[in-house]
RNA sequence: GCGGGUGUGGCCUAGUCCGGUUAAGGCGCGAUCCUGUCACGAUCGAGAUCACGGGUUCGAAUCCCGUCACCCGCG
């Protein structure tokens, strides 16, 4: 893959770009919808295209334990298995070990839910060396890689920078992410700065394992970005930015624990893409909801991906204009409304609230498909407009 | 008419034989939550004087009597 900057904001450091590979460009800032499973969920990968996502994100961890990367790769690689010929990224499978061990059992997301008052705050120990047996045995982490158990079946499986960085590219995604080691917002600084430390050890081993694969064009060749950890540590993002920074990465995620609150995750930002080339994407993993964008983007973001819209439709929630609507509530079902007057989306051409309230609350499943239609709609036309006010000199 | 059975939140049931503090669960209903997806998921809440009336007892959904309703069988 090959990024380029289009045009460059006087105003802060948003910027328009466009990333080419072997299945098409993408034009940045931009949204991946997330295809964990090789499917954005209710969908079909024309509706995508339909939608207008130039690119989504796949599951490394997912794909591996489920069929399986060798099987993706005989059918032919990612694209050709799932029908979807626009711009193909895999997550590392890095955070699935945070979030699958130690994560649950903490009940912690990538912005902490929990604020731990000073005398609650008792991290520093290793998320994962201090719950519970059952999850000790589930995730153990050595210099190595890291050992786990699948989700599915309880087996035992090792991931590390190697074995992650030959999926990924057995799965054939345009863009892949180093295995990282994604720590929790209720780690503190002296285990967030050892796993940060690991991180840039594997950093190199992912660079190094992706540069023996073929030598092929510089866009048709897999783009792998290094991702940036040191959770909410200022001294430790910008040591993270700098190291990973300066390695020969075509982008960087940031990535890890974006701190306690919302203002923390933009103070992150702030800290740590001055410090990044650049002339390369940079992707905030995971992130976000709709309100993050334009502030993201002005402090530099290039990509984002998120459950977000996709999970939240399955639910019944749909994004408005306004606010967001839960379907699920009987008073809709009066309602001839479409789920936003000003969408055009075909959810919102065709259908009322009241058939999609009446879908949820059956538990028909086209309910939801309608919505996660609606929601990713919104999505695109949401980062379209901001890339259209960069465009315009506004932000 | 006779015999047997059943009546517990909106619905379905547990508890009844061997009475004991705020009657349990599922569904439904309502609300909240979800940020590199174990995710059609999670959490919380409202809602029943246990068909009705009487009796026994310190105490009854539970034991006894009666009434009503419904179900099954026989006329």
């Amino acid at each position: 893959m090959q990024f380029k900057v289009i045009q460059q904001s006087k105003k802060s450091l948003a910027r328009l770009g466009v990333i080419k590979t072997a299945h098409g460009d993408l034009h940045t800032p931009a949204f991946f919808p997330v295809a964990t499973q090789a499917v954005i969920k209710t969908l079909t990968s024309d509706n995508i295209k339909q939608i207008g996502f130039e690119g989504i994100l796949a599951n490394t961890y997912h794909l591996y334990l489920r069929p399986g990367e060798k099987i993706v790769n005989k059918m032919g690689g990612l694209h050709k298995f799932m029908n979807f010929n626009g711009v193909m990224a895999t997550d590392s499978g890095g955070f699935q070990v945070f979030s699958l061990g130690a994560g649950i059992a903490h009940g912690v997301g990538k912005i902490a839910k929990i604020f731990p008052g000073p005398q609650q705050s008792k991290p520093s120990t290793p998320l994962f060396n201090s719950c519970d047996r059952r999850n000790r045995n589930m995730v153990r982490i050595t210099e190595e890689g890291v050992y786990f158990r699948s989700h599915l079946d309880g087996s035992q499986h090792f991931l590390s920078p190697e074995k992650s960085m030959q999926i990924q590219q057995d799965l054939g995604a345009d863009i892949t992410f180093a295995f990282d080691e994604c720590t929790s917002p209720l780690a503190g600084q002296e285990y967030t700065k050892k796993a940060m430390e690991r991180t840039h050890r594997w950093a190199k081993r992912c660079l190094r394992a992706a540069q023996i694969t073929k030598n092929k064009s510089l866009i048709t060749k897999q783009g792998l970005f290094g991702i940036i950890q040191g959770g909410e540590y200022k001294k430790l993002r910008e040591q993270s930015a700098k190291f990973i920074g300066g390695l020969d990465f075509n982008g960087f995620g940031i990535g890890g624990s974006l701190g306690k609150t919302k203002s923390k995750m933009y103070e992150i930002l702030n800290w740590t893409i001055p410090l990044l080339p650049q002339e390369k994407p940079r992707h905030l993993l995971g992130i976000g909801y709709l309100e993050d964008f334009e502030r993201a983007i002005k402090a530099g973001v290039d990509l984002f991906d998120c459950v977000y819209p996709t999970r939240f439709a399955r639910h019944g929630i749909a994004l408005t204009a306004k606010k967001k609507l839960n379907l699920n509530q009987n008073k809709f079902l009066i309602d001839k409304n479409p789920l936003d007057k000003t969408c055009t989306c075909p959810t919102c051409q065709n259908h009322t609230r009241s058939y999609i309230c009446h879908l949820f609350r059956a538990k028909e499943i086209t309910g939801q498909q309608l919505l996660t239609m609606h929601n990713l709609w919104f999505f695109k036309q949401f980062i379209d407009k901001i890339r259209q006010k960069i465009a315009m000199d506004k932000i």
